[in-house]
RNA sequence: GGGCUCGUGGCCCAGUACGGAUAAGGCAUUGGCCUUCGGAGCCAAGGAUCGUGGGUUCAAAUCCCACCGGGCCCA
């Protein structure tokens, strides 16, 4: 937006001042100085023009500085010199202000086209269809539809998918425990979810019983056998039992605000055989080559992959798990033929169909969910090495898969502080945090999280909303909820393990998303109190120094938007989003705006507060929490 | 054994891609602010050997090397 405007104009200044000197330089490092008496941005090509020519930077930055003094200046306003040689730029203020407020009140700032229509599917959540999501699972979710959100937000054609293991151990080991360890196919109690019941009850318990009598453990084998055949009674059974709990599962996702467009089932990729065409494709086009001696000898393998060879297919004629993952992202990214069929799977709560794969009989109107430009796959840091593997294998693909990317969105998992652990009775000795595991029964269910959070937030809404509408009170403190969870999942560093304690998850105050929503609210009343006004009639772009600031900071918001995007940040807009808020707030608390006498400072100051709530909006619906007039 | 990753006040965490001026927030602590727009808020104070040691540089939390500690992956 308008920052960025001032940031290119200060280096053409100084591109221009350079070359009027002689000098020569690559680039222009502009940055924001610490204080704001040294202005608003501040270059040091004067020291590295210095080092070159073996003068002082002070000198060099005095003969830019003079050289600039008669070039026309649009949003630039004072350019000064600082010991050692630091050039600063000041902004216009009345013109930088005016423009900045201008844009922001204008309805569609929500369009950024960074995208310009590129295909992407991004893929998350794909949790095991054997338990309830955990909250390690949950930031997952979260990731992944910020970033979708983000995408879309920049004009990115976006498919979201969830991959669905219904082929694997875990699920495997819930139907040994239903078919032949004799768990009820029900719940003891109708209270209890299905995806709970299955994972807390059902998994654990199973796998208890593989240790205490390492015999049942044959049953694990025949079932994973029979999972693979589609025609057989067991397959048809775990069908039955997966899509159940996908359906539980599903509830906790869209609770949070995650939607999706298809789900892919791992068994039909299997059962699909679509593995023996790529492989084909993959020895025509040698990709992969066939090992006469070695340690290899009799396989097949991937040249250098990983600065190893990677065996695909075993000397005894099985295939890797690796088989899987290599036709899959090849489907997303168009590089072979469609091979599923897709049928309906359900209507979601914010009306969109979800779909599914099939290998029986499909819809014929169906979206198209492959043949993306770009595959974005958030998936936890332990798979790294598999993704990375498979992103240079796509490169390979021909020329198509050359023009294809496959990225890995990375991310730390998510670990029990030890306070947390200690309140579950678990056994921490002298650990800072301790992993989850799911089937050591070691994890805290998101739909318990969510639950103890609406209780607070309910009781905090009651509190302040006595007399409101019971129904209006139950849906703000869901919100409140969801935003409380979203935001503490995806405010930190992606590469960065996330210590989750319980209490610290059950604030809403500090740096959280209710602190959004109560920022969005304070200031949205503002304008509700004065009502209709017209902006922009009488202006004089004359500001306080805090007013300043906060309009600077909202000038930033494309910037914002684009790093967050181009690097696959979405926790910069949270943190961004927190920032505006503290800045409001100062602001509110410092400056009156209804009870402003002088008219002009009262209009503009109008006119800020709806720009603020303009970009917060913005920024909230990527971050999906809800903005509320009240809460 | 090989590789990746993290280490910043009591606690959490931003800043590291592209070196720059007094290291930004939050929690907690202490003290203030409700007869003016919502106190889920604001203001102020204290609190930092930026894991350790070395190197490069006019300048290092940021780059390079070594080491220490946590975590992960592969073998």
């Amino acid at each position: 937006m308008v920052f960025e405007a001032f940031r290119e104009e200060a280096e053409q200044l100084i591109r221009e001042a350079v070359k009027q000197t002689g000098y020569s330089i690559e680039r222009v490092v502009l940055e924001e100085p610490p204080r704001q008496e040294y202005g608003d941005l501040s270059s040091t090509v004067a020291f590295d023009i210095a080092k070159k020519q073996k003068r002082k930077p002070l000198e060099v930055a005095e003969e830019l500085h003079s050289k600039m003094i008669s070039f026309k200046r649009n949003l630039v306003g004072d350019v000064n010199v600082t010991p050692p040689g630091y050039l600063n730029f000041k902004v216009n203020r009345p013109k930088f202000c005016n423009l900045t407020l201008q844009k922001s009140i204008d309805e569609k700032l929500g369009f950024i086209d960074i995208g310009k229509g590129k295909k992407v599917a991004v893929e998350h959540t794909s949790v095991n269809p054997n338990k309830a999501l955990h909250i390690g699972h949950l930031r997952n979710v979260v990731i992944g539809d910020v970033v979708q959100r983000l995408l879309k937000y920049t004009n990115h054609q976006v498919v979201v998918l969830n991959y669905i293991d219904d082929s694997g151990l875990q699920v495997a080991d819930i139907i040994v425990g239903f078919k032949f360890l004799g768990f009820p196919e029900d719940p003891p109690d109708p209270k209890i979810k299905f995806d709970h019941y299955c994972g807390d009850h059902v998994y654990v318990k199973v796998n208890q019983m593989y240790s205490d009598k390492p015999e049942t453990e044959k049953y694990r084998r025949i079932v994973l056998k029979e999972l693979e055949n589609h025609s057989s009674e067991t397959y048809e059974y775990a069908k039955k039992i997966t899509e159940r709990v996908l359906y539980e599962q599903l509830k906790t996702c869209t609770s949070i605000g995650a939607f999706y467009d298809c789900l892919n089932f791992e068994s039909d990729i299997v059962a699909s055989k679509i593995w023996q065409k790529v492989f084909q494709q993959m020895k025509d086009q040698k990709i992969i080559v066939y090992e006469e001696e070695g340690k290899n000898a009799g396989c097949w393998v991937i040249k250098g992959a990983d600065d190893q060879d990677k065996v695909l297919i075993r000397s005894d004629g099985t295939a890797t798990y690796i088989a899987k993952d290599i036709p899959y992202a090849a489907w997303k990214l168009g590089l072979v033929d469609d091979f599923f069929n897709y049928q309906k799977f359900m209507v979601q709560k914010n009306g969109k169909v979800l779909w599914k794969t099939t290998l029986s009989e499909g819809e014929k109107d169906h979206p198209i969910f492959n043949n993306a430009d770009v595959a974005i796959n958030v998936i936890d840091v332990r798979q790294g090495r598999l993704q990375k593997i498979i992103a240079s294998i796509i490169k390979r693909f021909g020329e198509k898969g050359k023009q294809k990317d496959y990225i890995h969105l990375g991310y730390e998992i998510v670990s029990l502080s030890k306070d947390t652990a200690i309140e579950m009775g678990l056994k921490v000795e002298d650990k800072d945090f301790i992993h989850m595991s799911g089937r050591a029964g070691i994890y805290i269910n998101a739909d318990d999280v969510l639950e103890k959070l609406e209780k607070l937030a309910l009781q905090e809404t009651l509190h302040r909303n006595p007399d409101a509408d019971p129904n209006w009170i139950q849906e703000i403190a869901m919100s409140i909820a969801v935003s409380a969870i979203r935001y503490g999942l995806i405010k930190q560093d992606f590469g960065k393990i996330l210590v989750f304690d319980l209490k610290e998850a059950l604030k809403l105050e500090g740096e959280t998303g209710p602190y959004l929503q109560y920022t969005y609210a304070r200031a949205s009343r503002i304008l509700e109190k004065h009502g209709e006004f017209t902006p922009m009639i009488e202006v004089n772009g004359i500001f306080e120094q805090e007013e300043y600031k906060f309009i600077k900071e909202l000038s930033k918001f494309t910037i914002i938007i684009k790093d967050a995007t181009t690097r696959l940040e979405p926790n910069k807009l949270a943190e961004y989003a927190h920032n505006i808020c503290l800045l409001f707030n100062t602001f509110y608390e410092k400056y009156p705006v209804l009870h402003e006498q002088d008219k002009i400072k009262k209009g503009q100051r109008l006119i800020l507060v709806k720009a603020f709530l303009n970009v917060l909006k913005d920024l909230m619906f990527i971050l999906g929490i809800e903005s509320h007039s009240r809460i």
